[in-house]
DNA sequence: AAGTCATTATAACATTTGTAAAAATCGGAT
DNA sequence: ATCCGATTTTTACAAATGTTATAATGACTT
């Protein structure tokens, strides 16, 4: 008998079924792989810069932020990652960690061996080519960010990430509408946008004020989609979603 | 008899062997990939956003970026390519160009046709690794500029940069000292580091009159290059270079 | 119900960086 | 040698955003 099949990787499967096609025979040798589960409080680490992983996380549940901290404490969020992501992948090919990933809400995470992914990608080309897609996207996502940072206002910023993970649970199926949680501080949000805690305050405050969003406690609503994705200059082809959940 | 091999190809290999290991076969493989050389002049796309490109582009000589234009024509270059570089190797899985690669110098580039690089990937896993170890790495750069842009001064960031390109120019031997061309305006280089042209010019004489560079012209010379590093924040482990060219 | 801690909000002010425009410089063409 | 366009430099000013501090709010504990 192999590993016990765990119904924990479902989210891994749905994952990848967003951004490529696999078959049957993929996703149960997908299943098949050995998870060992753990979960984290708010505010810990999975893996540390410095680190050299035998295994890469999975994300059952929860928000993860791969993050560095500069030279005088500042950090910066280089991206969030939601169910299904496997955020360190990149510890399959470049062995010593450059970032950190930390959970910014609770997290259930699958740890899968890296043997095991290995044997995976060795046998199944069509499990290869999704993972290295996946990474490609990922690495997509993040130039759509440093464009942004480097570019946008402050408001088209918060606007832009805001539409990013609308449409990012969307296409995961973890929302309908476009109505979520938003677990994170604005302290947080600031640390992934570049900005300062008082600003993003102010920026929230305004997109507010002019009715594109509401949000009462960790509840986000987007009041005028049109609208927000016109404020933060958004637009999904970066995300490479094979069907884009309707806009 | 297979297709010509090329010499030209050899800028590939150099590349790659500075970030992974490749057997004699595997070389001999990349070589003799079919490649149409093509040359371009200053400031001209290579590739751009939108289309769905048949061959990736090898860089043999001179600087790509890989920029996007935002809403109101603001540009943010988000990488900067060498030679041995396939900027758009993204392509051969995520079939729509997200951005465009423009030429900053004169450029002579080799086409690959997608067909042939995914059979080299399908019959060499070896260089099936390298190739995803190269995507992760550039993945690996965009994340630390995207953390120096949100996070760090202007003043960081240009000797950050600086400090980059001399590490990777080093690592594929095409400099030995720390002495090399930027042949980019100071327009170009705000692009790349979120900037006003008028900030890069400001930043760059502060620069030369604390005596850590020097420039004529296009050549630029690290005339401290632990001050310099130290003044960027500039630690090479994100580059993950195999065996780093001594700092 | 009170107390504590984190988070959000507000305020006043400092600073970096951007913008616009013009002058100076440079490199290459004629 | 001269001209021309691009690039760099300078200037003056404006705007966005950061900083520090404090107050208000809210969530959770005891």
């Amino acid at each position: 008998m192999g590993p016990t099949p765990s119904p924990e990787l479902n989210g891994l499967v749905r994952k990848l079924a967003t951004i490529a096609q696999l078959s049957g025979d993929d996703e149960r040798a997908i299943l098949a792989l050995p998870a060992r589960l753990k979960t984290f409080d708010e505010d810990n680490d999975l893996v540390r810069e410095g680190q050299r992983p035998m295994e890469c996380c999975l994300i059952l549940e929860g928000l993860v932020g791969r993050y560095k901290v500069l030279g005088r404490g500042q950090r910066q969020i280089m991206s969030l990652h939601l169910p299904g992501d496997i955020p360190d992948l990149v510890s399959l090919e470049l062995p010593v960690m450059d970032h950190n990933l930390g959970t910014l809400t609770p997290v259930r995470a699958a740890f899968l061996p890296h043997a095991a992914l290995r044997e995976l990608i060795a046998a199944r080309p069509a499990v290869a080519g999704a993972f290295w897609r996946d990474s490609l996207i990922d690495a997509a996502i993040v130039r759509e960010w440093l464009a942004g940072i480097g570019r946008r206002t402050a408001r088209q910023r918060i606007a832009h990430l805001l539409c990013e993970l609308c449409v990012r649970l969307r296409a995961l199926r973890l929302i309908v509408d476009r109505i979520f949680e938003l677990p994170v501080t604005q302290a947080e949000l600031g640390d992934a946008l570049g900005l300062s805690t008082v600003h993003v305050n102010r920026v929230l405050q305004d997109l507010r004020r002019d009715n594109l969003i509401v949000s009462q406690g960790r509840t986000l609503k987007i009041l005028d989609w049109d609208r927000l994705r016109l404020a933060g200059d958004f637009d999904p082809t970066y995300l490479h979603l094979r069907r884009t959940a309707a806009l």
